[in-house]
DNA sequence: CTCATAGGTGTGCTTCACACACGAAGGATC
DNA sequence: GATCCTTCGTGTGTGAAGCACACCTATGAG
């Protein structure tokens, strides 16, 4: 396949922002740049699309390459095309994003990175962890699509929400972290049954220092 | 600005989805294209974006160049970037929709079309109207894009769905369009006013053979 | 005058969202 | 083995929103 246009134009790149929940805090996978520009800053792991590469095979390809995290579901987010985003010269990047459990998918920083690390949401929204280019904009326009998924309770999220088997509770403190505030138990809970996505996993319970909770486990064959 | 990528990576392009109401039915403006490849095809009108160039910018100006369509309000709706998807090399189009009112919208051939129209929605569904690209593909996403735009009943639409001044009738045909079904006229009606975002015009009707109807305009100020 | 046409209106039922409190089970400690 | 602490699990009532549904009104045409 021939490359026809050969005039300058703007490169095209992906980048992905996956969240997960940590210590009861949405967070968020960020790389460390060892590079300039932006050296030392946070960032989102992504990377140039190569010729004939498909855009979501692209953004699976540098999160591996950059954070070692493998089979995850990616949902496209948008393209960020600002002319200034990044100040080598104008890239595209088109962003995706997806929520994963963190314990499912262990983190190792390689290539450009010299740390691959979940930040705290907290510590993205007070400036306590600078991002590089427009990566502060991505990072909050991707947690309001998150939310806006998780609100549908028709397609009801399709991300890697909770390990296979799962308490109601935890899945609820995912709910919480990601709209930020408290839910109703039991409107959570009876809402959710409702949906008839969920069932209980018979003759399986855990322990704490307290009554054990029931396992559920997704309906519908498919782990999510 | 220097563009430190020189290797051979996708060419970014831009291409509009702008639907209307043509004669109780949606509409979507499509161009003709006189060059190979598809040549004789319908196409959404779009483009090559130059360096450092905006995407919107480079969606208003292909538009305008190749359509003569202008002041029109785009929304991203995603990038595509199959590699496969333009014959001659590898691109990734960021795609942009919106709704207008043709008739405020005159559309003239230019450029690289032979023919700028709006085709009706069954042409495009039947086949009738043959689509260059993946254009059927992103014609597709966008009308789903645009029914959950309109669904949502806080941002409510922020398209160009009627004229500054229109009955609620006409409102409903658009969404009728949209939608592809019947609504309830009283249903319609009584929920659009609670929304409280539309207000009646005094002393203004207008005619037909029949009763005349109330007109309206959005409330806050802002043509929508 | 009659008819054809689109405009305009209100009620009841069902469904969903949400607020809310307490007993149950187990582990730890004394 | 009694107590306490912690999380688990559950049901009801109330208000809001969604939805189905039919008839009269105003005008123009003939």
């Amino acid at each position: 396949m021939k490359h026809t246009y050969e005039y300058p134009r703007p490169a095209v790149t992906v980048d992905s922002v996956l969240f997960t929940l940590r210590a009861n805090d949405l967070a968020v996978l960020l790389i460390r740049r060892r590079k300039a520009p932006h050296k030392g800053k946070f960032a989102l792991p992504g990377g140039f699309v190569d010729a004939n590469e498909g855009l979501a095979a692209a953004a699976l390809r540098e999160l591996a390459e950059e954070t070692d995290v493998t089979d995850v579901t990616l949902e496209q987010l948008g393209a960020y095309g600002d002319p200034g985003r990044d100040p080598r010269g104008h890239t595209v990047s088109v962003a995706y994003f997806t929520f994963v459990v963190a314990e499912a998918h262990p983190v190792k920083a390689g290539d450009d990175a010299s740390e691959a690390v979940w930040v705290h949401w907290a510590d993205i929204e007070g400036g306590n962890a600078e991002l590089a280019f427009d990566h502060a904009t991505i990072v909050h326009d991707a947690r309001v699509r998150l939310q806006q998924r998780l609100d549908d309770p028709r397609r009801h999220a399709g991300f890697e929400l909770v390990p296979s088997r799962f308490t109601l509770s935890e899945l609820q403190r995912v709910y919480e972290a990601v709209f930020g505030r408290t839910l109703d138990k039991r409107n959570f809970r009876s809402r959710l049954l409702a949906l008839d996505l969920v069932e209980t996993v018979m003759a399986a319970q855990r322990t704490g220092r307290h009554r054990p909770a029931q396992l559920y486990r997704w309906k519908n064959s498919r782990k999510r």
